[in-house]
DNA sequence: ATAGTCGGTTCATTATTCGAACCATTGGTT
DNA sequence: AACCAATGGTTCGAATAATGAACCGACTAT
């Protein structure tokens, strides 16, 4: 039996370890423990590769196996790497600072997300007490590239393959305003490219407005965005006029304490536009 | 077909991911970045394969690189599971309340670590205002099974292919007085498997005493151990009584609260004990 | 200029991973 | 009870992916 819609765009050869450390994406917030039949579903693999996978994912405790229906699970393993990353590198910290300032500055939900393999996930974020509804981050989900303001903006200014990786699998529509038209989507990077700023409506949340811009590490790969959610209801130019301030100052107060540079292109899109 | 030549005590022939995995075990707070020579040198294996080794968990954000020295850090990517993991499996947050009552009711540090792989990694502690001196807990720090009382407690009521593992390397003198011989840990672990609770002094940290407990999962396996340490100085007959009633009482606690059961033979020795 | 690092790459050899088919259980239907 | 369709887990030949010695270019100190 042929695999349904068509064949993966398969552009590496995708090792062992790659496919084992996938395997721990398929664990959600909705979906926190996963049987052996269903992860090999999910990661469409055979269901003797998951098991030896899991196996060995179990054996240095990144899943383990819940008593009852012997289920997997994250591991405990997870805990102490963690504890130790935010220990050593303390990005977390660093950006809560930011994150609160821009969030009072705008009175809206900002957080701030990093590319980890080829999914945006949320490193931390601040909502304002300013309005009595907000957008609420759940830092434990990771935002979909094409779906989301954030996601725009890093993948106007990822690289060329990982750009590609994500424009190439059928995109699913989140809601029923997500953009999932591959050419509609490369004409918007190409505006943000040119503006060094995304924005995009309800195209994961129904009502949410997102506004973000791309950081850059030293070498001036693009490593993630930073972004300020609003209901849609209380989105004025005046708001995203100050907002867009907001996010271009903190950018550059967030990529400067972690060392980064803005390439030139950016520099002088924020120049023209602030 | 068989290799020639003598072979270690290796049970498994010890998978690619593993290998993969055990690499973020050689980042620690005295050394949070590694090279790529080095990783290799620390993990024994060929520095090609270090490389294609971390490449793979780079591409996946588990490790990324600092701008200068092109050196390797433990990544993002973690942070997303552990928020995931504490999400859905609450461990530490249980464990906290469990902890703070015991170094309540001890006046002195108490701690919680999990068997994870081959190491014991703290998931979470808590500490006395009792006194000016006590003893300082790092999560991040894995605990070695042979020199610490946790580990001793772990390492008696583990299964045989573990306790196997952990006795066969040469054991590493972490003080003066770490016990060292494999022989000497094998009979005190008959006590202590007789007695439900191990007690270690200054093994891991000199001028520390620790005793602990372990616990169990739904299927009685051992998974971790439940500790007090203590100043060496602040020992007493009747100090250490007490912590043994406030630890088994709190293992008791924690077995339940986590869906596990006391083996008998623990659940009499503590009786017998009590 | 030499020698020793470093991070990273190449490529022939070979050991490891893969997956269809296979158990042993479990739970629900008829 | 018999049956079916799941489940988690295992087997083993074929095919693939991992391996490591040697190599590169860049850098540093001598």
């Amino acid at each position: 039996m042929l695999a349904p819609g068509g064949r993966r765009g398969r552009a590496q050869p995708m090792g062992t370890v790659t496919k084992a450390l996938q395997l721990l994406n398929h664990f959600t917030l909705a979906r926190p423990r996963v049987g052996l039949s269903d992860m090999a579903r999910l990661a469409g693999v055979n269901k003797a590769t998951a098991h030896r996978l899991l196996s060995e994912l179990q054996s240095q405790g990144f899943v383990e196996q819940t008593g009852a229906g012997r289920e997997y699970q994250l591991g405990p393993a997870i805990l102490r790497l963690a504890s130790l990353r935010e220990a050593t590198v303390p990005m977390r910290e660093v950006a809560g600072i930011v994150l609160r300032k821009l969030s009072d500055g705008t009175g809206e939900t900002a957080h701030l997300s990093l590319l980890t393999g080829d999914m945006l996930s949320t490193l931390a974020h601040a909502s304002s007490a300013a309005h009595g509804t907000r957008v609420i981050i759940d830092d434990s989900e990771p935002l979909p590239l094409h779906a989301t303001a954030s996601g725009l903006a890093v993948l106007a200014f990822a690289p060329d393959d990982v750009r590609a990786e994500a424009l190439s699998a059928p995109l699913p529509a989140i809601t029923p305003e997500t953009l999932t038209d591959p050419a509609v989507i490369r004409q918007r990077l190409e505006v943000i490219r040119r503006t060094g700023l995304a924005e995009a409506t309800g195209g994961f949340e129904a009502d949410v407005h997102g506004i973000a811009v791309p950081f850059f590490d030293a070498t001036r790969a693009c490593i993630g965005a930073l972004a300020v959610a609003a209901p849609v209801t209380r989105i004025t130019d005046t708001l995203t006029a100050r907002i867009r301030n907001e996010l271009t100052a903190a950018a550059r107060e967030i990529t400067d304490l972690w060392g980064g540079f803005l390439p030139d292109t950016v520099e002088t899109a924020w120049a023209e536009a602030g």
